[in-house]
DNA sequence: TTAGGGTTAG
């Protein structure tokens, strides 16, 4: 109903007060005004301008000044479907004695909103100004609010003050608490909670299946599940969605389908989110079919419910079903750009990604928010896009948005893959707020230029900042020991991973380990590091070491290598390829054609090199020989140029390495010349300035012949070129590349 | 005299 205009309201003689003076006023225990008629007209309001007119009525009247009263305001004001804080927090201010009721009320309101740290201030306040303590009410909200900020610190003191005021047996602030730990990462803690309960209600069950689920350990939910059935403890919907979310993230399809069936058994109440995780988990368990046919009897649908499709269609490729589903879908928000965006840049397709990047910008139905620009960085990243990537950081800045950890670890990650390290430096250091991610990518940017003793010392200070590393940030610092031959750093954080940081070395450290002892040619006791392996040896791990004996032309230990890892992966190029390098090293062409005959048997081809350019903002690629592009004639007249003066300073070329499927040597010779890098290099030459640096990606590992050329290129014509590989950058200057020849 | 904790996609 339209709410009448407070100021034409004409309120009995009886609820007019006269002109208050707030400090003199005790109406506290006045019950009468619970039923005041304009108290009731706050409940009808629809938006914060009629609140506005009986907040001016109230203060005419000097209902205001009740305390009730003005809690009532304060609640439509802060927590109503039309929420405005600045406003509530103006009304808050106006109220002489504002009572717990009303603290309470704004510490909830500063707890679910944008801005949750204001939550903790008004609490701080509170304790100066009020008589009054924090009551059972009050922690849920505060916890909330550490939960949100995911202080571990501060809700730690919260859950001190809880068992100080006798309140640590109260279930809602112990759910609270299960909650706010497992947010923080402490599932351990959270758990440990959640066992020392003296009562619990289901609300304490689902919160510890939650935490379970979100930090990683599904099998730990599931089993959780099934003992609050032994205990007799009804499930409901929320039970529910926790556990499809475990199905789904264990892909457990055969669980799933009897959860379905047990929703409907115990006729757990329909809702649209728990419709909305079933549609999750048969997405996530690879049936989309099942999912399509609850999709379409579904009686209500909402913007959750078409991107859980359209996101289970482009997961299994069928990227024309999900762009069906995003074209027909009644709005499409930023999230459903988001989820057609990140398909596209999960699944290995930067330039689909770029592209419908592109037509979000100009369709103005929705705007780029964080996650849009995390996954349109990463495209950038794949495809070493810095003109775009820049302009998106540019971007972030010009919209006054904050740089949050997922956003900062995008464009250091970013700007490393392109291959401006002093970029990503100084966004690094710019944030205050690091998480592990953020300092994890920094170490991975500087392992990967090849700053191998900068990464160590990162990795020192991200131990003072006490940010604790995880598996990744071990990967990362032992890869930046790997591409800087860092030998004793290398076995000294790989032994201190379990004992110091409590983090179990897994099949990547050991790759990596493998990989630092193999390089240095300690490959004896790489061999012993592999037999010792808790868990099976994987493909990554024989790689390391087929990749070790390459460098050290071991040829029998190579062939071993080979052969296991082809068992594993039977279809691996890159297995076949050092092999035959070796092979071709060491002279023996005859092996040489026997690889090659036998890849031919098992239908297998070589991965063709490809090499990508950015300029003006314009990705380019290059295959191998390839004379696709508009510029074609230039750059290969250019290539001859290059050719030519080379040989000038007496360059030969360098015919052992990958050179295995080409038979004849001037064919040979011919397509070492037309390598994609190459390739991309003369191109670079004629279409950027002089001062530029060239910048490319190349697909696979860059071959020795390539390397040399780039390093005389750098000095013959004066230009820095930067090439990331498939495994680490090489920065080329004045003859000389960073990786000192070593990768 | 008012109330609170746990929910899916990106």
């Amino acid at each position: 109903m339209a709410i009448p205009n407070p100021s034409l309201v004409s309120l009995p003689r009886s609820h007019s007060l006269p002109t208050p003076n707030p400090n003199s006023i005790t109406l506290n225990n006045d019950r009468y005004f619970a039923n005041h008629p304009t108290l009731s007209l706050i409940d009808q309001c629809s938006e914060t301008k009629q609140l506005k007119q009986i907040h001016a009525q109230m203060l005419r009247t000097g209902l205001f000044f009740d305390p009730f009263s003005a809690s009532r305001l304060i609640t439509a004001a802060a927590l109503s479907p039309f929420p405005s804080l600045d406003y509530a927090q103006q009304v808050f201010d106006q109220i002489p004695h504002p009572n717990l009721y009303t603290w309470n009320t704004l510490i909830r309101a500063y707890a679910s909103s944008s801005n949750p740290h204001q939550s903790l201030l008004i609490f701080i306040r509170m304790l100066h100004q009020s008589p009054d303590f924090p009551d059972k009410f009050t922690f849920p909200f505060l916890i909330k609010a550490a939960s949100e900020l995911e202080e571990l610190f501060t809700g730690k003191a919260f859950h001190g003050m809880v068992i100080k005021v006798l309140l640590g047996s109260d279930v809602f602030i112990l759910n609270s608490l299960i909650h706010f730990y497992a947010k923080c990462g402490e599932l351990g803690l959270g758990y440990r909670v959640f066992v020392n309960m003296p009562r619990r209600d289901v609300v304490s069950w689902n919160s510890m299946i939650t935490a379970f689920v979100q930090g990683g350990c599904p099998e730990e939910a599931l089993e959780l599940f099934r003992e609050m059935e032994t205990q007799n403890v009804k499930p409901n919907a929320i039970t529910m969605v926790g556990v499809l979310s475990a199905c789904a993230k264990k892909s457990d399809f055969e669980f799933g389908r009897w959860v379905h069936s047990y929703i409907e058994r115990n006729r757990i109440g329909e809702s649209l989110t728990l419709s909305n995780a079933m549609l999750d988990m048969y997405t996530k368990c690879g049936s989309v079919e099942d999912a399509k046919r609850l999709f379409d009897k579904m009686p209500e649908k909402d913007i959750v419910s078409w991107t859980t499709m359209l996101v289970g269609y482009a997961k299994i490729g069928e990227y024309d079903a999900a762009q069906g589903i995003f074209d027909t879908m009644p709005n499409q928000d930023i999230a459903a750009w988001n989820a057609l965006i990140s398909a596209y840049e999960q699944c290995g397709k930067p330039k689909e990604a770029l592209k419908l990047f592109h037509e979000l910008q100009l369709s103005k139905t929705a705007k780029p928010d964080e996650v849009t620009l995390v996954s349109t960085l990463s495209a950038c990243a794949q495809l070493g896009a810095m003109d775009l990537g820049g302009w998106i950081h540019v971007y972030i800045k010009k919209q006054g948005m904050k740089l949050n950890c997922h956003l900062t670890t995008s464009l250091i990650d970013m700007y490393c893959k392109c291959g401006d390290l002093q970029k990503a430096l100084v966004v690094f250091h710019s944030v205050e707020r690091k998480d592990v991610f953020v300092w994890s990518a920094m170490i991975a940017g500087l392992a990967m230029h090849g700053h191998g003793k900068d990464a160590i010392d990162l990795f020192s200070k991200m131990q003072e900042a006490k940010v604790k590393p995880n598996a990744v940030t071990f990967t990362n610092i032992l890869c930046a020991c790997s591409h800087a031959g860092l030998v004793e750093e290398g076995r000294t954080f790989f032994n201190q991973m379990e004992l110091v940081y409590g983090v179990l070395p897994g099949i990547k450290h050991y790759a990596c380990m493998v990989d630092i002892l193999g390089r240095a040619g300690l490959l004896e006791e790489a061999v012993e590091l592999i037999e010792k392996m808790p868990m099976a040896p994987a493909a990554s791990v024989w790689g390391a070491l087929l990749g070790a004996c390459t460098i050290h032309e071991n040829v029998e230990l190579a062939e071993q290598a080979c052969s296991q890892l082809l068992e594993l992966e039977p279809g691996n190029h890159g297995a076949y390829v050092l092999l035959s390098n070796i092979y071709a090293k060491a002279g023996k062409w005859d092996r040489v054609s026997g690889l090659r005959k036998l890849m031919r048997d098992v239908g297998l081809k070589k991965e063709p090199g490809c090499s990508s350019i950015e300029v003006d903002g314009i990705v380019h690629e290059f295959l191998v020989g390839d004379n696709s592009h508009p510029s074609s004639k230039k750059i290969y007249a250019k290539l001859d140029e290059i050719a030519a003066r080379l040989e000038t300073i007496g360059y030969v070329p360098n015919k052992s390495h990958l050179l295995q499927l080409v038979e004849e040597d001037d064919v040979k010779e011919q397509a070492l010349f037309l390598h994609s890098e190459k390739l991309a290099i003369a191109f670079g030459l004629i279409s950027t300035g002089q001062s530029q640096p060239i910048r490319i990606v190349k697909n696979l590992r860059v071959c020795g012949d390539c390397h040399l050329v780039a390093k005389l290129v750098s000095k013959l014509y004066d230009r820095e070129i930067l090439l990331r590989d498939r495994y680490r950058f090489h920065h080329f200057r004045e003859g000389h590349c960073s990786c000192m020849d070593y990768w």
